[in-house]
RNA sequence: GGGCGGCUAGCUCAGUUGGUUAGAGCGUCUGCUUGACGUGCAGAAGGUCACAGGUUCGACUCCUGUGCCGCCCACCA
């Protein structure tokens, strides 16, 4: 007989059984091989240090997708990986760097990447080693990372093909930069933020006759720095203040240039004075309109975000410079006015810092046309989300959505698969033209050309810049399946079944994915989208270094188990909402896997009870049943139907917690209490038919609940292999958990009027406790009870056949079941249940004070529900409008509750005389 | 400026077709060496389901509005 230790250790016991699965070769699809197929594409974490919750988080639920669709018999994919993480991993290993006072320039390129795959090698290996003490059953012999060989093709061929469908294209315009990250950023990757500034109003005197003259036009501005690089002043064309100053010419005071006073209808009158400085390369809504007005560009700043050689205080950054303008602005007079404002000012989302509209070349992709068939594949629900209000918010981005900017001028990334002609550039500079046609001189292709196929010429240069790391995790869903091969995994897994994100990441991945694998799969990625919310600490902050409250998943795990963890994610959660992580949820659930270790422990190897002392094959007998076992099956198939709907609807919060209450409550606190009985049994037909149906009743627990906690049921399991051995329908395939087969429900097995009767029958011995409890004796005051029931009452039979379990359980020194009313007895307390009369006699005289307190209290409840219930009842609406069922169901309490009344009135009566 | 979420027992949260006395875990109180589990067992206290209207015979659940907390989006000089 296997040692059962009294307390759960899962220390050793989760590696060693992760180990046999891994080397089993569980964790690959081919276990089914003519299953289903379905496949979840895991997230991949960023290499930038270890694992968070978050991660754990993620890895709990799709694991529990995943388990439970193969035990489903389905040829399971869960295919794990890494993410390069460019802009990320770059800031992270330029910070570890700096430790020994080095910038990635004094490094160069090539040293500087080397030091980041060191890191890769590091982290890379830290993740996956978490991702397995987790006990994802994922497919580790697919694990890729976003960055190599197979992905660098992916991405080389995607640039590639979406350039020649002139869906990528390059050209100059005003985008977001960090100076500090020195790169350019998408949209969505700019954080924009309150802060308080000041609104300077500026004059800038009108020009008459060549000179700057005596009146003057305002302007407002929170950025003063700015104005030189101001080409305009624009006016509403409609605002009467204006009307003759437009078309005259302003003087720039400081950089002492002219320029024109024009008139723009997204000028808003009633803002500041209704005149609006225009400084084109610097902010997005004069960008516009200088767009309109084909006024000059004045690029102010370098790279650094310092002002520009030649320019007013050059060298100085923005803040500086604005100090310094300020005063220069005040002391000629050109400042009017200044007044504390608040404004939203975009930060890099990476390193916090202000981001700066600049003017550069770069790479972008057309998103109006895939945006478009993305709104479409979700309105034609092929897509689907989960929780279903966050489709609003993608389609509120699709709906919305510029071009992407893809290229970043970072190192750490994939190169940009572009080269120029160093020869057809200089005749393009040649030409002389406004603007250089980069086509003319650029070769884009997933291969390194060897010449220029325009002229020959083989003085290539490639493009320096690398890809927005959601450029490649966007390809995630088919590049991992191996395209552009034509994989046999990518024909059989794609589209995958699930995406399982937080929905934080909407749009930089779910929707680039979408975008992407329209764009060249010409299908979607994914039918799901399950969106988990963000893991915060017990207080409900956001766990983040800087506050110190950041919990390691490891740690838990090596306090409580990996399997208590993932309860702590999977129970009692809701799609789309934030939970809060404390130590307290992870300490329950941990004793709850102890009480499920524990169940097996006294069920199946308990040395007093010797069971299975007696080898045999086990036949399933319904015939033998004894009523305890037929209700905990009738349970136990309601529950198998209940748990199986409820996650193939995605909502496995509830279905762990209806799994969590049948062990806890119906299989642990009343069958296993119920079945020590039947144990002691002579009949050796008893004994055998109770100790299958235990062994029934925990195959299929252990079964339902291994998505939830794949540790210790597998490790129950293996170690009840032998018992399980002896059910006659044992399937040999059965023995190992992970790839055992989801149970099935019984309908003949449900019988909801047994389940009826025993709730009564519960309810009994709970309300004998509880006056036992009320009249403050101990357990060991055993009363004497009758039960009686009226003349044809066919529960008469149920309550007789569990009279020995009632005397034990409550516990009762004995028990009559009656049709009579018994002798008149002064001492007796009687309550009535579901039309059942049961008096309760102890030997101890009990406190007549309390007794009377505990029937008043009872009695006032009693009223109060009977008013209630009068009054719904005499409402002549509601007879009429509620289903008979319903009025029925009300009657019927109504009797009740006046025959409860009645006999709690007549005990106040006896007690009081 | 637009949109979304939360507001249910002291704490953390469940609650999808509107219909018993609104549930769980933790915490609290009382009792228990009951043949597996004190990481346990038994019993109890504790809620006008944020507020105000409306629809309905009936609302935690549907509709409208309000308040507080939080989040997302937006080219607010």
């Amino acid at each position: 007989m296997t040692e059962f230790s009294k307390v759960y250790d899962f220390h050793e016991i989760e590696d060693k059984i992760y180990q046999k699965w891994e080397s089993s070769g569980f964790f690959k699809p081919e276990v089914h091989p003519k299953g289903k197929p379905y496949c979840i594409i895991m997230p991949p974490p960023n290499i930038t240090g270890k694992l968070h919750m978050g991660h754990a988080m993620f890895v709990a639920i799709q694991d529990l997708f995943i388990r439970y669709h193969r035990m489903k018999g389905e040829a399971v994919l869960w295919l794990p990986g890494t993410d390069h993480a460019s802009i990320a991993t770059q800031n992270v290993v330029e910070k570890e760097i700096k430790k020994e006072n080095l910038t990635r320039h004094d490094l160069g390129r090539e040293k500087f990447l080397e030091r980041v795959w060191a890191w890769v090698d590091e982290y890379g290996k830290i993740i996956t080693t978490q991702i397995r003490k987790l006990g994802a059953s994922c497919d580790w012999s697919r694990e890729r990372f976003t960055m190599d060989d197979r992905a660098n093709k992916a991405v080389n061929h995607a640039f590639t093909e979406l350039y020649r469908q002139k869906l990528i294209y390059k050209g100059k315009y005003l985008i977001n930069w960090c100076p500090r990250c020195q790169t350019v950023l998408a949209d969505d990757e700019v954080e924009h933020a309150e802060s308080e500034a000041k609104l300077y109003t500026l004059s800038y005197p009108i020009m008459e006759n060549g000179k700057p003259g005596e009146a003057s036009i305002s302007v407002a501005t929170v950025r003063p720095e700015t104005m030189i690089g101001d080409t305009a002043v624009a006016v509403h064309p409609d605002d009467p203040r204006y009307q003759d100053l437009v078309g005259k010419m302003a003087f720039l005071p400081v950089a002492e240039r002219e320029i024109p006073i024009i008139a723009d209808k997204r000028v808003d009158m009633e803002f500041g004075t209704g005149a609006v400085k225009i400084t084109p390369a610097h902010d997005f809504n004069d960008y516009e309109i200088a767009r309109h007005h084909n006024l000059p560009l004045i690029n102010i700043l370098t790279e650094e975000g310092r002002i520009r050689e030649g320019m007013f205080g050059a060298g100085l950054d923005v803040v500086q410079a604005r100090r310094k303008i300020i005063k220069t602005l005040r002391s000629g007079g050109y400042l009017s006015k200044e007044v504390n404002y608040s404004h939203s000012v975009g930060h890099c989302y990476r390193c916090d810092t202000t981001i700066e509209p600049y003017i550069s070349t770069q790479w972008f992709v057309h998103t109006e046309a895939l945006a478009a068939r993305a709104l479409q594949v979700v309105a034609d629900g092929k897509i689907h989300f989960i929780p279903q209000r966050m489709t609003k918010i993608f389609n509120h981005w699709m709906g919305n959505l510029h071009d992407w900017c893809i290229s970043r001028q970072l190192w750490w990334g994939h190169q940009i698969p572009a080269w120029y002609c160093q020869d057809c550039l200089e005749k393009e500079k040649a030409r002389d033209a406004a603007e250089l046609d980069y086509r003319v001189f650029t070769i884009v292709s997933d291969q390194e050309p060897a010449s220029c196929p325009q002229c020959g010429g083989t003085r290539l240069e490639r493009d320096p810049d690398t890809l927005d790391t959601w450029f490649s995790s966007g390809l995630w869903p088919f590049s991992t399946l191996g395209w552009p091969e034509e994989t046999p995994d990518l024909k059989r897994f794609f589209p995958t079944q699930m995406m399982e994100t937080g929905y934080d990441i909407i749009f930089f991945w779910v929707a680039r994915m979408v975008l992407l694998s329209l764009g060249l799969m010409d299908d979607i990625p994914f039918k799901k989208v399950y969106l988990h919310g963000l893991v915060r600490d017990a207080h409900g902050e956001k766990m983040s270094k800087s506050k110190g409250n950041v919990v390691d998943p490891l740690e838990i795990i090596e306090e409580f188990g990996a399997d208590a963890l993932r309860l702590s994610f999977l129970l009692n959660v809701t799609p789309g909402n934030d939970i809060k992580f404390s130590q307290d949820k992870t300490v329950g659930y941990r004793n709850f896997c102890n009480k499920l270790w524990n169940a097996t422990r006294f069920a199946l190897f308990s040395k007093k009870n010797a069971f299975y002392e007696e080898l045999h094959l086990l036949y399933f007998d319904e015939s033998k049943l004894s009523l305890p076992d037929r209700w905990i099956l009738s349970r136990l198939n309601q529950v198998i139907a209940q748990a199986t709907r409820l996650l193939d609807g995605y909502r496995f919060g509830e279905a762990g917690t209806l799994l969590y209450e049948f062990v806890w409550n119906d299989f642990c606190d009343w069958y296993l209490e119920m079945s020590k009985s039947l144990l002691d049994s002579e009949d050796w037909d008893r004994r055998s038919v109770t100790q299958e149906t235990i062994l029934r009743v925990l195959q299929a627990v252990l079964k339902m609940l291994h998505p939830y906690i794949p540790f210790i049921t597998e490790e129950i399991w293996q170690r009840i292999g032998s018992k399980l051995h002896m059910l006659a329908d044992y399937e040999k395939s059965e023995r190992d958990l992970i790839t055992a087969s989801w149970p099935k429900a019984n309908k003949a097995l449900i019988n909801d009027g047994l389940e009826t009767v025993f709730q009564v029958w519960r309810d009994s011995i709970q309300k004998i406790r509880n006056i036992r409890s009320e009249a403050d004796l101990p357990p060991s005051a055993k009363p004497i009870v009758t039960i009686v029931f009226t003349g044809d009452d066919a529960r008469y039979d149920t309550f007789k056949e569990l009279e020995e379990q009632m005397i034990r359980l409550t516990p009762l020194k004995q028990v009559a079941i009656s049709r009579e009313i018994p002798q008149k007895d002064d001492a007796a307390i009687e309550f009535v249940i579901s039309q059942i009369r049961v008096f309760v006699v102890f030997d101890k005289q009990i406190d007549r004070g309390k007794e009377m307190l505990r029937l008043h209290a009872e009695l006032d409840d009693l009223e109060v529900r009977l008013g209630r219930l009068a009054a719904l009842l005499a409402n002549e609406q509601f007879v009429q409008n509620a289903p008979a069922e319903v009025v029925g169901r009300e009657r019927k309490k109504m009797e009740e509750l006046l025959h409860q009344k009645d006999v709690i009135e007549k005990q106040i009566e006896r007690i009081k005389s």
